[in-house]
DNA sequence: CTGAAAGCGCTTACAG
DNA sequence: CTGAAAGCGCTTACAG
């Protein structure tokens, strides 16, 4: 029994109008080939049919789903909102949909993740690598986002200039002593932005680098980070790599009487969620979700149009795994300023040797 | 030209061993038609060839894409990684894949999306809607996730119940004067909430609802919510309806200098990813995502497989927009303790008939 | 400008 | 246990 369709299909135009389906077929997509007046009364029926053309038929004959991959190394990460709502709507303005796979933080996973959606057909993938991970052959186009220190072409948001604006925002209120404060060293992510924000300091701004993940070694997990001891140290503003860590070095700061942003100043990365909403808001730095996402499926798409299975010759290199955005992207990253206040008055630090 | 594929199909496999594409196929689906020892040699041959099975050949011939939509609202809400990691997960247990479509937070988007996923050949869907939205007839089997004060049959968290679990918690901590604080008076989901936490209180626990909405009408977004004045009405307790408003309390009350726990406690709902990182930590409510999406994604499945257009009979009613649960689901939720304070000690509530 | 025909890769009655 | 054949819905050379 063959199965049926819920709506109509192109041969049921055809023969309610009593012309042929490849006239339909041409007509509704603009091929040019058909009389406006036809293609005016093709349009019309198909329309009063209710008619959806099925992919699955379009793909079976064309060798392209018109669906991308994304994988995430993990859906948790608060940064995930920002990257699917990106991607989905640049996808969805190229005419493609967006098939998720979520690698739950296991590496092991994420090549499993990748040829599921390898098996579901997609013409090309995004992928958000797990940190480190070298992409294994997809057997189709990939854009990868992730930082330019990544080996291999990415696209990514410019992490060392972000840092280099945070710290330059800091600079200039007139701090002197900033704590930055990462999770895992050995994060590039987190590692560009701490150099971009050492880079832009000169030798009267005093930095110390925070592991969260060192100080849980012993701590455990949500333990204090100490950062009151910080601010008896002369620490003027605290510079967390994320938001999440920002949030956490606010209310610790808070908690132990500390004024922000009176005493203390707190910056983030990334302008998640709260960003905005905690008290004081966070100052952050923003990355172009939208321009990144637009960069990787350009180039996504760029590579499924031309050199895809549909064009395919024996001689030229198979279509598979290539990485296809030009170079390194790098996409600047935006400050956001919601706090500006400077070191307090009455504080004195150790150093004397500043200029004006 | 025929377009090619990147890897071998069926009758690849088939030539290469001198069989049928018909053995081939029963072979690799398990049909048990043929031969143990045939079966062996296919799938060794089927392996070596780095056999994919082509979505689009079988979604043509069996009608059905083996893909799910997942409609969200806005991804930028923070319960959405939750919901998407949850889903994702059981529908690639089920063997399903799952396409994302974003309305933004516009209502009229969301009919678009959901046309969207109909053109791509979703065999159905799981809908989280925007506020107070019927589903439209989607054309496919349709799970809602919201609150079971949505009209019709829907699968949720059981916000009522997980309102009286935080209340109780409160209460038998001692608070007798509790802020509820919401975001939207219009939601269902916070109505629910605040429903559940006043349902579990008697006479003796004071509570009182701040709606944000109607705050920052007057003082702009982001404004103060005038929490320290609560602590000096006698407030002892501050119950959000949400982890993000949680937090916005928390960071207003600790930067006026009221300390949580210690003088108020602060609690939210979701648990969403700052829940346990910031400090003090938050009580908080869990939806349980995992068992929701599994009963979403197999009344799905099951109608799909039922139904679905691949049996449909003229005489039956269309397979269009059903909403696939049965009856109304709620699946319950769970307390989360990360702060359990009582009221401060000095404090003199005006209420004295407590017995015990 | 329009149509007849082939074929993408698969699954499924049906025949042997 | 195995195979020949039909057909899902579409697009695209090709012929007229």
């Amino acid at each position: 029994m063959a199965t049926t369709r819920s709506g109509p299909n192109l041969n049921r135009i055809a023969t309610a109008l009593g012309v042929s389906v490849a006239t339909v077929s041409n007509a509704l997509s603009n091929k040019g080939r058909v009389s406006a007046e036809l293609v005016e009364r093709i349009r019309t029926t198909a329309a009063a049919l209710g008619y959806v053309p099925s992919q699955a038929g379009r793909a079976l004959r064309t060798g392209r789903s018109g669906v991308l991959g994304l994988v995430l190394p993990d859906i948790a990460n608060p940064l995930f909102p920002q990257i699917a709502q990106a991607i989905e709507y640049a996808a969805s303005v190229a005419g493609y949909g967006v098939l998720i796979a979520d690698s739950r933080g296991d590496i092991g996973m994420q090549t499993e993740a990748i040829s599921r959606l390898v098996e579901r057909g997609v013409d090309g993938m995004v992928i958000v690598p797990r940190r480190g991970t070298r992409i294994a052959d997809a057997g189709c186009p990939v854009a990868v986002i992730d930082t330019s220190s990544t080996p291999g072409n990415t696209v990514s948001a410019d992490h060392w200039q972000g840092g280099a604006e945070i710290a330059r925002h800091l600079r200039d209120l007139g701090h002197r002593k900033i704590l930055l404060i990462g999770a895992s060293s050995a994060s590039n992510v987190q590692n560009d932005r701490i150099g971009g924000i050492k880079s832009a300091l000169d030798a009267t701004v005093k930095t110390e680098v925070l592991w969260i993940e060192k100080i849980e070694e012993r701590g455990g997990p949500g333990c204090l980070l100490g950062l009151a001891d910080k601010v008896q140290q002369g620490f003027t503003a605290f510079a967390a790599v994320s938001d999440l860590h920002a949030l956490r070095a606010l209310t610790e700061l808070q908690r132990a009487g500390v004024s922000v942003p009176d005493s203390a100043s707190v910056t983030g990365f990334d302008d998640l969620i709260w960003a905005p909403v905690v008290s004081p808001a966070l100052t952050t730095i923003r990355m172009d979700m939208a321009t990144i996402a637009e960069i990787a499926i350009t180039a996504l798409v760029n590579a499924i149009e031309k050199g895809g299975p549909g064009e395919a010759l024996a001689d030229e290199p198979p279509p598979g795994s290539r990485l296809v955005t030009a170079e390194r992207s790098r996409v600047p990253m935006q400050l956001v300023v919601r706090q500006s206040s400077g070191p307090p008055r009455p504080a004195k630090t150790n150093l004397s040797a500043e200029n004006s």
